[in-house]
DNA sequence: CCCTGATTCGC
DNA sequence: GCGAATCAGG
């Protein structure tokens, strides 16, 4: 079916490799019935190999040419082979390839100290969601507003009453019994919950 | 468990 | 030369 690498085909892997798509993706595109495992052959035999970072940064660490696995059994035979493991890792190529390292976030030295005292820099806004772990002070509520993971993500910030939460977060997170109307009592919390959310 | 590339080796 | 199997890692 697959009618080998043609110069068609050589060249949209050159292509799509040096563009930064993965191996996976590339032989998704290819089609035809090729997998990553020919495409990653294929880019190792042509010789291109480093380029941008496409998820991993490659190598991290160099790691021993992995002398294990199937090494290890062929070692158990005479080494007739006398083809040494791997001398030198070989550090690849220039690393004229440009990673592209962004900044994470803007994380301080070091602000622990200041984190329990709101003292100044926590003014404890009216509107929630606007503290962020460096501005959220000790008596400032912890609800979390947003997703965790996203840069957006922040804290409730009001005042808190009770406990770490302010008044309204306090009666979510402690929920104390749900009342007679369950229903109703259970919608319009998830309804004013929504807004902070 | 998903993904990534890297490597080895039988074909 | 080819690519499945396997490895190492995020």
């Amino acid at each position: 079916m697959n009618a080998g690498w043609t110069e068609d085909r050589v060249g949209a892997l050159k292509k799509l490799w040096l563009e930064g798509q993965s191996a996976s993706q590339i032989a998704k595109a290819l089609g035809g019935g090729v997998t990553r495992n020919a495409v990653i052959g294929k880019v190792h035999r042509l010789g291109l190999s480093g380029r941008a970072a496409p998820s991993q940064p490659a190598r991290t660490t160099f790691r021993t040419a992995r002398p294990s696995a199937k090494a290890a059994a062929t070692a158990a035979a005479p080494a007739t082979n006398a083809a040494p493991a791997a001398p030198a890792p070989q550090p690849t190529q220039a690393p004229s390839a440009p990673r592209r390292i962004e900044a994470v976030a803007p994380r301080p030295a070091a602000v622990p100290t200041q984190l329990a005292q709101p003292s100044a820099p926590a003014p404890m806004p009216e509107l929630p969601g606007t503290a962020t772990v460096l501005t959220l002070g000790a008596h400032m509520c912890k609800w979390p507003i947003g997703d965790p993971s996203s840069r957006e993500f922040s804290f409730c910030g009001r005042r808190a009453s009770e406990g770490v939460y302010c008044i309204e977060h306090a009666r979510v997170a402690y929920q104390p019994q749900v009342r007679k109307g369950a229903k109703d009592g259970a919608t319009e919390l998830a309804r004013s919950l929504r807004r902070y959310m």
